[in-house]
This record gives structure tokens, sequence and C-alpha cells, in this order.
DNA sequence: CCTACCGATCGGTAGG
DNA sequence: CCTACCGATCGGTAGG
């Protein structure tokens, strides 16, 4: 250690964090089985049990890893406006900027099809995960009907799955077709046919 | 061998088929990466060099899986009226079946989240299975355009590409919430949003 | 944070 | 189709 070298906490800190992005773009080109702890960790420039110190189990790397994503993404949709048609516009907006984010949108896509299996360690984040957009996006269809912008027979509850399901699927359509597909543009379109102003 | 035991092709053409089945399963339950020849083999009562018998790589077991899966769907959906509306009810009742049919649901969702990475065995297949959906379907759209049935202002390409999105996002969905997701009725109303006829 | 190791498991091959 | 084996790699631990 030579001398005027920080030490300590902030040091840490920093580490983790890189142990973290690391993790996010190796979970989401291998997936949770796929990723191993030794390649992360060399990544960092540390061995694997250096890793380990860090974070307990390749576990609670994963957990960790989703609820950093969670956390700026949370932060991200508190700016600004989050209600009624405005909530919609956010959502588009987070595809577009999701279209600059792959390493996000992979992970994201190959974690939750892999944690469809019940005994997967995020199996039970997804689940919730998935409740509450769905309930959130149909909250947002809600206030568009009670604002007077939503189209007769369109369903709040069938609109938000719909919406959500919509999300998904194009973005993996976006990852396999090497990032030619206009996420923001269809989900736009979609949106557009289910309100009676204008989007 | 005792005697009267039917020997030679038939029984290997067996083999065969319940490997594929078993396949299907595990790929589906832990994705290409976490299955295992090993416990494949198992499930089948063989070892697994002889599982390497029939499919000389796991890679070679994972395409002959989807080419059935293919095979299968596509005698079923060449069954009947394949144009226009008609087609799209087709898919419909498609999203119905495969709603009876869990193993064939999380193969697809699983192995194509995971074939979004480039170098993974079966990335070009989905490549291919993708554009050939998204065209398809299409197709089935300009034709309810030329047949007024289509509503204005809907695009047919975007539409096709909702469409196919729409239907992953859902199994995605469906999987997570353990089948409670109603597939084939939020299908059906976003393709009744679309048009000018009942559906 | 390291080296060194554990038992388990992987896909595939040799040889029969 | 089998047993027996290959080298590689895995997540995690011991001990420092």
């Amino acid at each position: 250690m030579t001398p005027g070298t920080r030490r300590g906490y902030a040091k840490g800190r920093a580490k983790r964090i890189e142990i973290l992005d690391q993790a996010m773009a190796l979970f989401g080109e291998a997936g949770y089985r796929g990723a191993s702890l030794r390649v992360i960790a060399t990544r960092c420039g540390i061995s694997h049990p250096g890793l380990l110190h860090h974070f307990p189990t390749k576990e609670a790397l994963l957990l960790a890893v989703l609820q950093r994503r969670d956390d700026v993404d949370d932060e991200w949709l508190a700016l600004g406006v989050t209600r009624g048609v405005d909530h919609l516009r956010r959502l588009v907006d987070l595809a577009e900027l999701n279209a600059k984010r792959r390493g996000i949108v992979e992970l994201f896509s190959v974690v939750a099809a892999e944690a469809t299996s019940p005994d997967h360690p995020a199996h039970a984040y997804f689940e919730t995960r998935y409740r509450t957009s769905v309930a959130n996006t149909e909250r947002a269809y809600l206030q568009a009907r009670d604002d007077g912008s939503l189209r007769t027979g369109t369903d709040p509850a069938t609109a938000a799955q719909q919406l959500i399901a919509l999300m998904d699927g194009l973005q993996i359509q976006w990852l396999i077709s090497d990032c030619t597909t206009d996420m923001a543009g269809v989900l736009r379109a979609h949106i557009r046919a289910q309100l009676t102003v204008e989007f």
C-alpha cells in the first residue's frame, strides 16, 4: 500500500459498484445460470473469492443487481408528472431510453424468462415486479378514463396487461433483431389507438 | 434380449421421440445452458452416452427439439383457412391451445430470451423465426385491409410487430403468474380494437 | 483481498 | 446401448 493511497470504505464502495455493473452485463449475456462468478470477478480485476467478500453468494449478487436497477429506474420515473396519459408517455420515454441501454434490456429479458421457473432465485422478485407494473399501469389508464382521454371500450385492466406484455415482447424482438426494432415507435402507435387525445 | 422382443428401427424411433419430449421439458424448465444431458437421459431411462447415440451433441438435440415443435405447429396452422382476419383468429386459437401446453410455452419463452445472445446455438433459428412470424402476420393484416376489415390508421407492419410481441410478452406473464393470465382473451381484445368487423 | 482447495457436475470420447 | 474415463468448470470454503 503506497503512501497517499486512499483506503477504507470509499474504495470498497467503488469496487462494489464495479462488481454490480459487470454482473449486470454478464447476467444479461449468459443468464443467471450461464454466468460464472469467476468471469465476473476477472472482469473486475479480482479473484472470485474476492467477489464473494462483497456478496456472500451468487444469488445475493443477482438480487443486488436487480434491486440496483430498480432503484435507478424508480428515481427516473419519479421525475416529472406520473399520472394518467402523462404516465403512459413516460413509459414510452423509458422504452426510448432503454434502446440506448442494451445491457439493461438483456438483463431483464433474459432473467425474467429464466425466473418463470418456481425455484429460480429471482422468481419472487419478478412475480412482485409484474404485479406492481401492471397495477401502476392500470391506475394510469383509469386516470386517463377519468380525464376523458380513453377511448370507449378500452378496459383499463386489460390495457395494462397488454402494455406491459408489449414492452417485454418488443425487447425480445429488439435484442434478436440486433437493435433494429423501433420499440418506442411501436409502443406509441399502440397507445395512440387507445386514446381520444393526441399522443 | 428375450424372444419376441421387437427390435430395430421402430424401437429406436420411439426412444428418439421420448428423448425429444423430455428434452423439450427440461430445456423449458432450465434453459439450454441449465439443462444437462445426464438429467434428460436419466428421465428417458438411459445413460447420457446413450442419448448421444441418438443426437451427436447437445446443440443438435436443441435444434431437433425446436424443429419438431415447429413441424407440429405448422401442421396445425395449415388446417383450415389461414388468410386475413381468419388467420388472426387462428393465432388467438393457438394462444388458447398453448394455455394447455405449459412445457411448449416455457421452451420457447426461455430459449428465445437466451438466444438473443449472438453466440447462442439457437440464435439464427430465432432470428429467422421472428422474421417469418412478423411477415406472415403482416400479410394477414394486409389481406384484412383489402377486405375492408381493418380500421383506418392501423398500419399492417406495425400491427404485425405488436401482435407477435404481445403474444411473447403475455406468455412470460402467464408463466410467472402460474397460468392465471388469460392470454387468448387479452389477445382477442387487442385485435378487436384494430378491426371494423366482429372478432 | 489472496492462494489453494473441496466435491459436484458438465459435454464429450474411448472402447467395447 | 453400456461403463469408465477425459479435461474443464462450477459455487463455495479454509486459512491466512
